[in-house]
DNA sequence: CTGCATCCTATCCGATACTG
DNA sequence: CAGTATCGGATAGGATGCAG
């Protein structure tokens, strides 16, 4: 009495593999990665470590140094939350006028090769990137998707 | 926040050693890091790719998935915005019910390897940060900065 | 199951003005 | 120069409802 539908079976579950990953079990904290890339994912955070990678600068220096021109507001909130986070050390000169000096910490070094690393990968594919862009845009004129 | 792919001049031919760390000169397009770290700031994309790294999922699959209870919406845009930037391969099925599997490409495969170098490293550095994080709050009882 | 549209809220971030 | 405080726009992201 039914219709004639074919209704398909759903194929085989893909087997999990081997590799876990990254093996999180924590959904509270969420393994702590977010504690990176929440810093990794604001605006500036990024521009801030590699321009101190190349060594000490001052707080003027810093927000000339960035591309984007990043506010003073901002500025002042990155590398405060990055000194919060132990990756910035920050030292201030009792001169007049007032002079800062912010630099990376051991931490913060440590990350600047990953940084330099997502950096070198970003440029390399650039292109390919670009190139899946136009192609995808092209095929879905109308997406909400940008 | 990204710039419309617009992918000016750029002649960071950045055959970069290891010196300069990023060697941005062109703070119009921003050397192009923006294109990878927008997608990577954002909340769920490393958890998708982090997923996607151990093999082909589906759309429910994805979702259960991934700590911290990515919504509907999100996931959906944000394996579009993958799917756009030629990371993540989508395949429907016509099938009642419906289904789709999603699985990395070569591209998307290949930033893998930083994605996870980044969370080994936040999960290696995650007691100093939170050390950091308590003394500094310590130390700046009454902050704006959290 | 997969996915789009709508409404609504939290947050990011820039502009501006003011202090030491 | 370095930093704080306030306002307001833009947007990321959740909840919900509906469609294929």
């Amino acid at each position: 009495m039914s219709a004639g539908h074919t209704v398909v079976t759903t194929p085989a579950r893909s087997a999990v593999i081997d590799e876990p990953v990254i093996t999180c079990d924590t959904p509270q904290d969420e393994c702590g990665v977010r504690d990176v890339l929440d810093r990794l994912g604001d605006r500036w955070s990024v521009y801030v470590i590699v321009e101190l990678a190349s060594g000490v600068k001052r707080f003027k220096q810093l927000q000339r140094a960035i591309p984007g021109a990043i506010s003073q507001r901002m500025l002042t909130l990155t590398v405060r939350r990055l000194e919060r986070d132990g990756l910035v050390k920050r030292t201030v000169y009792a001169t007049v006028p007032p002079q800062v000096e912010y630099e990376l910490t051991e931490l913060g070094h440590s990350l600047t090769h990953l940084v330099k690393a997502l950096a070198d990968w970003s440029i390399a594919h650039r292109p390919a990137i670009a190139a899946a862009r136009e192609e995808w845009d092209a095929e879905n004129p109308d997406s909400s998707v940008r």
